[in-house]
DNA sequence: AACCGTCACAACCGCATGCGA
DNA sequence: CTCGCATGCGGTTGTGACGGT
């Protein structure tokens, strides 16, 4: 499940992040974004490579990532979806709030594929035994038992699938195969003629977005009471234009609170003088995050050009807008 | 207890794409 | 238009967990 720690040539670390990595990263994309993938882990203080740190960010340390097994319907989405685009996993996992396309993709992998070849092998089995029956029936009674009652078996052609007309049904089944029962013949076909046969999954459209309207209100799922923030939105940017106009949406939570912080792996990360931004913050709370005093030692930035200019931009912003206060974060405050 | 195969999934890698200079 | 850089995307790999023998 976790890579060992390794080093690559130019002394970036590889393989498993440890917890004090996850930290580090989350409270540094938490209090300044992810303004840019590559310099970022050196003002982290994360002997990372960018890609390496956005590649976490996204897929385990970002907010409301959602994790856990997959419901049923989370399921079904994914497969009318790859049955529909193929490997585009981010357009997949983008119709599955809190689940990333690494994710999705792993979870297809690991289950799904198997599980709807195997339903694919199912019914073309099942479609020689129909047509052979077919052949050798003329009276359409597929299987009747002794008391009289019978089942229909309707196998549907691969890029086909049925729904009910009258939404009794559920939005899928999980086999491809309808079985119908029902004492009398009749019954069956006049259920089997509430059939509506598409050619997509399109029937599930409207399930999908109850799941979405949904998910995101579910306050029992994500403690998301005091939280505002758009998923679809870049938490924090270092562009005075954005931010100046953005203030209305620039409430955040800590999102160290959320971290997983879980991992039993050995605090192995570098220490280097540009970790030293988070000393000051350790362990900070919820309530008082973003007002606390950003203390660090930012000897090293004088170094950097690109730091300087970061410094100019949040210094003008911090004199044009009134963005710390009590109802906003603050951007920069040395 | 040791070995082996499979599973789950985090993480890496290489290529594609977008964008600004 | 071209080039270089940053980011996104999908394929693949590596590794721990787990169950069976």
């Amino acid at each position: 499940m976790a890579r060992t720690p390794s080093c690559d040539k130019s002394g970036m670390r590889k393989g498993t992040w440890t917890a004090e990595e996850d930290r580090k990263l989350t409270a540094y994309v938490t209090r300044y974004g992810c303004w840019n993938w590559r310099q970022l882990p050196k003002f982290a203080g994360l002997a990372r490579c960018g890609k390496s740190c956005r590649l976490r960010w996204l897929n385990y340390l970002r907010p409301n990532i959602k994790r856990g097994n997959y419901t049923q319907e989370e399921e079904e989405i994914i497969i009318r979806m790859h049955k529909k685009l193929g490997n585009r996993w981010s357009t997949i996992a983008a119709e599955l709030p809190g689940r990333t396309d690494n994710e999705v993709k792993n979870h297809w992998h690991t289950s799904l594929k198997r599980r709807v070849h195997e339903q694919n092998a199912t019914t073309n089995q099942e479609t020689k035994v129909l047509n052979s029956k077919n052949v050798e029936s003329t009276s359409g009674r597929d299987h009747v038992s002794k008391n009289g009652s019978a089942s229909l078996q309707v196998t549907f052609p691969e890029t086909s699938q049925f729904s009910d007309s009258t939404g009794s049904l559920p939005p899928f089944s999980s086999s491809s195969e309808f079985s119908c029962i029902s004492s009398e013949l009749t019954t069956t076909s006049s259920s089997i003629e509430k059939l509506v046969f598409e050619d997509d999954f399109d029937f599930l459209d409207a399930f999908t977005e109850h799941v979405n309207e949904n998910f995101w209100s579910d306050s029992e799922k994500f403690d998301l009471a005091n939280i505002s923030y758009t998923p679809n939105e870049t938490v924090m940017q270092i562009d005075t234009n954005f931010a100046l106009q953005n203030q209305d949406t620039t409430q955040i939570f800590d999102a160290c609170a959320l971290s997983p912080n879980q991992s039993s792996s050995d605090s192995l990360v570098l220490d280097n003088d540009l970790g030293s931004f988070l000393d000051a913050n350790t362990d900070p709370t919820i309530d008082d995050f973003w007002r606390q005093p950003y203390v660090t030692d930012t000897s090293f930035a004088a170094e950097s050009e690109y730091f300087s200019t970061v410094y100019d931009a949040a210094d003008d912003l911090w004199s044009q807008s009134n963005l710390y206060d009590e109802q906003h974060f603050c951007l920069f405050y040395f």
